[in-house]
DNA sequence: GGTCAGGTTCAGGCATGCCAAAATTCTGAT
DNA sequence: ATCAGAATTTTGGCATGCCTGAACCTGACC
């Protein structure tokens, strides 16, 4: 089993970033998108790659991009476990709405204990999903992702099912639960337009929902 | 009202030790016990206490010692805030034993925003006491100091309620936690030995304190 | 094989820590 | 009351971690 050593919390956040970015592109991250997700400098993203890499956490090849490596995956998945339990644990025990859980949990989980987060996880029941409907990684390094598809690959009549919302954008977070739409609600889509807005019916009333909120919104795959 | 910036963890961390210092030995506190307390060698102290100084936060004459200004004090108060508020939240929410409670609120207490730490008194209905005795200060930079007493100080034949005990060594916690003496039980003080150490009938029965921890529990200050 | 967006390196800044050496204050003996 | 040695405190030099801007490479494409 790994050392399952504690990384300095800038560290984690090149971990977490990396497995978020790695996911969303479907490969090799570049030093620009890094810096750019992180809000630092491309030399700056640069000089820590080259630590990471050092640390065995990710394979870099200068020029051509990151990868997580093995331990990198497994300590990323850690920092994202702490981070959703965090997000759950404050949205259960004190009623914080979801639009304010992302920011609280992302300073919270370079300071919490790997005790004190399964203390959490046990109370919690060992859920598996957290309040934006994104999975919870379990101890031993494994994420169940349901399937899911992107609201603006919808079609014109489908009803659909939201289940996962993007926690990164407080503001489109607030605007949904302002038009009253939550996760596990059902959207009658009623137009796609070519600009990528989508007009549903979420129950309350019809909406058009801009680009930028498509994107953030997932819908189960089928139905 | 002052501007309530936001510091860095090590600024928080000699803000609420020079406190704590200052509180018990009433009076200028010196570089070497901050250093001590705060497991740095007593030149890192130094280096911090000009820095500190030119953040007005302390009073600090070289080789005199230093004090908290107005406005450290108020800082301070505000860690030792968060710090009471989450011990008191880990214990109700998660049962988390008393021996965990300072290190985990350690850790998170520099992560916590001033507004998260309002929702969480608010949940807690704005307690005055931790689960260790200690007054919680209050938002506007209050500390209501119930009188107590070391229990060192009894005599035999008195009987005392434990009403604080220092958060500081978990080992002593632990060992009251064996013996079955909790905050707000009675002891019934048998002897005070010259050595420091004290025999208590606690109810479940008689035990022989060492000093060390003689030193951690107060009392209430008569009856 | 030149161009240029993207990537890297370099020099340097800030925060915090340490050690060793210098400065200051304290203490106890005369 | 004084002063030498002990104890404490500060300073100076240096290390680490992470960041930045400026200058310099790279490699993919025309």
């Amino acid at each position: 089993m790994a050392p399952a050593r504690s990384f300095s919390a800038a560290v984690e956040d090149y971990l977490k970033a990396i497995y978020r970015l790695q996911a969303e592109i479907g490969g090799p991250v570049t030093t620009t998108e890094l810096g750019g997700w992180l809000g630092v400098t491309a030399s700056s993203a640069s000089g820590m790659l080259r630590k990471l890499d050092d640390l065995q956490l990710v394979s870099y090849e200068p020029y051509r991009g990151v990868q997580l490596s093995d331990s990198g995956w497994r300590a990323a998945l850690r920092v994202v476990r702490r981070h959703r339990l965090l997000e759950l644990f404050l949205s259960e025990t004190l009623g914080l709405p979801w639009d304010r859980l992302h920011d609280e949990a992302e300073k919270l989980e370079h300071a919490l204990s790997p005790g004190l987060c399964e203390v959490i996880a046990a109370r919690l029941g060992d859920p598996r999903t957290d309040p934006h409907g994104d999975p919870i990684p379990t101890t031993d390094g494994r994420v169940i992702e349901a399937p899911s598809a992107n609201l603006g690959s919808s079609l014109p009549g489908q009803r659909r099912r939201v289940v996962r919302v993007s926690d990164r954008d407080p503001e489109v977070l607030r605007l949904l639960t302002d038009l009253g739409i939550a996760l596990g609600d059902s959207l009658h889509v009623r137009d796609v337009h070519a600009s990528g807005a989508v007009t549903v019916d979420a129950g309350g009333g019809v909406h058009v929902l801009d680009p930028h909120v498509v994107a953030a919104i997932r819908v189960e795959a089928n139905e």
